[in-house]
DNA sequence: GCCAACGTTGGC
DNA sequence: GCCAACGTTGGC
């Protein structure tokens, strides 16, 4: 089984809106970047992925979430009223795929960017990473378990 | 709101 | 196939 990192700017779509979806379970859509799709299709059921919100005042780890359904053809991309619309994209060659996720838990003590770029065992990490604009990324084991042992933490 | 970094597009 | 222009991402 593997680790992932999942990005959604939280006024967009929160973990605490994952949490008031019925079973708790929600598709990942809109994703338009190939890297990111990419990885998406190797995810399998039973992975787990960090529910991580970007672009707002402090970016952070602030769950976990699990998958359970793999890849297949993102809904959205067929949907001129959505914004994720992509008229290049043909129904009998589906350009982007979606997973779906099951929140597993969200964590009391958020990982902020700041402390992960603090750990030097991270320094790896895609995510720390200047300029890292990827959406959907790989996490080893290693900094999965890295992360979680943040939790509770003092500084920063 | 700014802007650096990045991915994509399209002319050539 | 190159690369400049453009749009987007996302930290700060």
């Amino acid at each position: 089984m593997s680790y992932w990192l999942l990005k959604s700017e939280p006024s967009c779509f929160s973990i605490e809106d994952l949490a008031k979806r019925k079973a708790q379970t929600e598709l990942w859509d809109g994703v338009r970047n190939y890297q990111a799709r990419n990885f998406m299709r190797q995810m399998k059921i039973g992975d787990l992925a960090f529910f991580y919100h970007s672009n707002t005042q402090i970016p952070a780890v602030v769950g976990v979430v699990k998958i359970v359904r793999e890849a297949y053809p993102d809904p959205t991309q067929f949907n001129v009223a959505d914004p994720h619309f992509d008229p290049k994209s043909h129904p009998a060659n589906p350009r982007w795929s979606c997973v779906d996720v099951q929140l597993v838990e969200i964590l009391k003590n958020p990982i902020s960017l700041a402390a992960m770029k603090n750990n030097e065992a991270l320094s790896d990490f895609a995510l720390v990473q200047k300029g890292c604009r990827l959406s959907v990324m790989p996490v080893s084991q290693t900094q999965w378990q890295t992360i979680l042992s943040m939790q509770g933490a003092s500084g920063g």
